[in-house]
DNA sequence: CTAGTCTATGAAAGCGCTTGCATCAAAATT
DNA sequence: AATTTTGATGCAAGCGCTTTCATAGACTAG
């Protein structure tokens, strides 16, 4: 009578399922099952059967229902505040990569760097069955901590390693890192000195590298005037903004330090742009050592993170702790200088 | 007896369940599942009570309990050749943006150009119950698409339109975009050309825009060994040993097309490390129009193709087709020649 | 030849949720 | 006051899988 109560009549209505499969094969779901996940425990002939049957039906395991009986997902989560900059890339597909050899699957979010943002998708990736977290940076707020333990879901804290922290961590000491590179670029003469950031609050690694420029300016007797701040977030076209804003200051800097390699491209262009000669008019550094840093001209002395070797790492300590063994301690690695071309001796 | 068969004793074992929750509450699971999914059919002292067995409980849901009772996912999934360089983020991006507009989540993987781990990442999507798909291109292995149509899910093809094929695709038309390209730069004089490329292989964008090149330079006569063509995989590296090559042939081009900016600006860097003034001796353009393409210098020519409105639309189509919507025909996009500092007049 | 081992398989319970249907009390309608 | 409507809730049946336990047949050993 009505022909539009029957939907898409056109062919098969449901999926195929385990059980599907099963019939066509003549066996069990179980022995489907086993097919599935352990070949070896079943007869030859039968597996046979079974992988045609599935083929036959273009079956695909329900991966919630795999999960749920099996109460194991083989994933876990990341997520990352940035997909937009490759900031994050490389570590991520080395993370990935090392996670595929130990047959975990990864599943990444991003935050946009927004803390509801991050708690949002952490407990997405938590519904979505992640068995451990792989988190950039320390700071969060504590809720979300004693949420994931109550959970009992390991996490891993990552692009960062504070040793007044005591929770899990794979990366390196932002104080240190910039700390360094501060006393360098103080050595070549520098006394004015003007800092990009990414917004420092809700962000301890921006926080940190802010910290280390202190200490060492502090350490060589530099007044805390000397140092000028601009906060802003990530993107080359808000690294310009922040360099044409510190060079329109009365106290003009003679380096520029970005919080990382977006943010120092940016103000590189401007520089260029306003007509300063680099390095000789001002200096520019960067932070990680992106493939950006390399490319533009002249190219930017950074801070070189080990990206790749980070994601590595850390993709073994979080599935160790997935399975349950101990490691109370963080692990620090070690960034080192990428003397390129943007760095010199201050002008005088 | 055994102290280490008890394993960790030192607290709650399981994860809170919606049963948890409602034994809690003193309600029906029912009950507390409508809080979840349509507040305003519960009272709300109910609710009130509820909500806060789930705060004190620590309570997510779980996605594949959930995923499999309501038969929904409000998930979907794309494959997109790489994650190291930015070439997709920006368009992902704003897909993800829409995508949430419309309560869906997104589900990312990538193939790192390989069709076997395509295959299987669209089959993990799946799994995980994505509603619909979003990928690169056409070029795939046609069972992947009988295995698609069987399982109904709809699938929309970005990043390309081809007016020969047929199946839903939001994107730009390859060979036209390039054949515009090509076409202004014989128009400067230009009659050696280099072309470097991703394989041609398993890539139909690389294809077209290879043969929006042929058909250029057949429209203006200009033979077909005037054509220098290498294939390499995406990597400003690669994109600078591909111009060394070309270079070092007896037909040296007076400019280098690079398929996309990454190559491009490989390419370019080395003809800079290697003496040559840009544009005067040598012509460079690229394909995307990224960020890269704004910050070498000189900053890169290129193919400006607009992200993120192909992702956004991309976003609406889908959800579109995922609700059952017909949308037989594809959508196409225009790309635009991006005249920036790196192609000029041919020397002579 | 019988008891004991294996090996391959099946039956069925249960994983954590949603939802149609039933129920019941309170509000609205007559 | 009796009846109907409405709103809030509970019951219980699955959703598609894995896994324990049981079973039956085929071998091996004594």
């Amino acid at each position: 009578m009505n022909p539009n109560k029957k939907k898409s009549n056109n062919s098969l209505e449901k999926l195929a399922t385990l059980a599907d499969v099963a019939e066509q094969a003549q066996v069990s779901t179980a022995t489907v099952s086993r097919c599935l996940n352990s070949p070896e425990r079943v007869d030859p002939n039968t597996r046979e059967r079974v992988f045609k049957a599935i083929d036959a039906l273009s079956y695909t395991p329900n991966f919630g229902a795999r999960a749920m009986a099996a109460r194991r997902t083989q994933t876990v989560g990341a997520v990352i505040p940035t997909i937009e900059n490759s900031i994050f890339a490389r570590g991520i597909q080395a993370f990935q990569e090392e996670l595929s050899n130990h047959g975990f699957t990864l599943l990444v979010a991003s935050s946009s760097y927004k803390p509801a943002r991050e708690e949002e998708e952490i407990k997405n990736l938590i519904a979505r069955g992640a068995e451990g977290l792989l988190l950039i940076g320390y700071d969060r707020n504590p809720v979300i901590y004693e949420f994931l333990r109550n959970r009992k879901i390991p996490v891993l804290v990552t692009w960062a390693f504070d040793p007044s922290e005591s929770r899990p961590a794979i990366g390196f000491n932002n104080v240190e890192a910039m700390s360094n590179l501060t006393k360098r670029i103080i050595e070549l003469g520098h006394r004015q000195i003007g800092f990009i950031t990414a917004s420092l609050q809700n962000n301890d690694r921006a926080r940190n590298r802010f910290k280390g420029i202190q200490e060492a300016m502090k350490k060589a007797d530099l007044p805390e005037k000397n140092l000028q701040l601009v906060q802003t977030s990530y993107s080359i076209e808000n690294g310009s903004k922040a360099f044409e804003k510190i060079m329109g200051g009365k106290q003009r800097p003679t380096v520029v330090i970005g919080g990382n390699d977006v943010l120092a491209v940016g103000a590189l262009r401007k520089a260029i742009e306003m007509g300063f000669r680099i390095p000789d008019d001002v200096s520019v550094t960067g932070f990680d050592d992106i493939e950006l840093a390399q490319v533009v001209d002249p190219p930017l002395t950074t801070v070189h993170v080990p990206h790749r070797r980070m994601g590595t790492r850390a993709a073994q300590i979080l599935v160790a702790l997935i399975n349950g063994e101990k490691f109370e301690n963080s692990e620090k690695l070690q960034t080192t200088i990428q003397f390129r071309g943007t760095l010199g001796q201050a002008p005088q």
